[in-house]
DNA sequence: TTGTTTCCCATGAAATCCCATGTTATCCCA
DNA sequence: TGGGATAACATGGGATTTCATGGGAAACAA
């Protein structure tokens, strides 16, 4: 599970360390890094393992072929993902349109969020930051855990 | 199931005990340590088990993928959760800004809530206790227990 | 060539591991 | 039930490894 907040450095060469925590959940994956892609929803980055670019797939292959939602998504995610395999020192080589899209030029955010991740400009995320969770407290009462799994399943 | 309330010195290096009974609910899990984060509610940190992360994933997958509670619950839990993992002696590393958060320095204080569990600067928690007993009193009324399960169910 | 990308090695800081110790709680047996 | 032996626990410090980051050399492309 991608998780917690890391913010990394960005060199000369555009090469950005991914925090080792991330890294060691796609280890032993058949690919050695990471899917990127720059968000259709604001001035980020998204991206996540295989196993997530498999689930996207999966759901993507179940809608009808020329469903509009499908086409977006195929358009959106697909169209524009790029694999970034890790160097020898666990870093990516962030393509300028990327860089470009969510602003980023010395210092790159990472923020987990379970299954996936994104990577966002520090100061334009810490401002998102404030927000949500000004909105997580107000609107707390409305998170509805499920029940605890059974014992042993 | 978290229970009681232990308080643990912090040492030069910020390791902080785990109380030891609090340890064999997660032990045999997948993960050896438990999963911390600020409380977007008050000055403290809330924390759980592998089963407690599970289920906050299940509750925020079964919303819309770009629904704003969602985004903002992510990013208030999953975006500033750590997995902190035990030393040999059953030991944690509180990360710096959490230290910040709930005003941690030489001591903390471990406050069992059943399915998770909350950690408090020790002087803050004693005023904020008076408060919810005192709040529990005039309360009491409200409290509603669900009918008992059948037994093995 | 010239600019770009990939691989390899170096380094300082930070996190982790390992061992030691006093204290408290638990066990066991008389 | 008392009291000594034993184990569990919280805490401390030093040694080692990991991590993020920087730069140079080699492969590649234009």
């Amino acid at each position: 599970m991608f998780l917690s907040t890391t913010t990394n450095g960005i060199d000369a060469k555009g090469r950005l360390s991914v925090p080792a925590d991330f890294r060691a959940i796609v280890r032993n994956g058949p690919f050695d890094g990471i899917y990127v892609w720059p968000s259709f929803d604001g001035d980020y980055l998204e991206g996540g393992g295989q196993s997530l670019m498999d689930r996207y797939l999966q759901m993507i292959e179940s809608m009808d072929p020329y469903d509009d939602a499908r086409v977006a998504l195929e358009r959106a995610i697909f169209g524009s993902a790029r694999p970034l395999s890790f160097d020898a020192n666990g870093r990516i080589t962030l393509p300028k349109p990327f860089a470009e899209h969510a602003g980023l030029s010395d210092k790159a955010t990472f923020v987990g969020l379970g299954a996936r991740f994104e990577i966002w400009n520090p100061d334009v995320y810490a401002a998102h930051e404030v927000e949500a969770r000004k909105f997580a407290r107000e609107n707390k009462r409305a998170m509805k855990l499920p029940p605890p799994r059974p014992v042993g399943a």
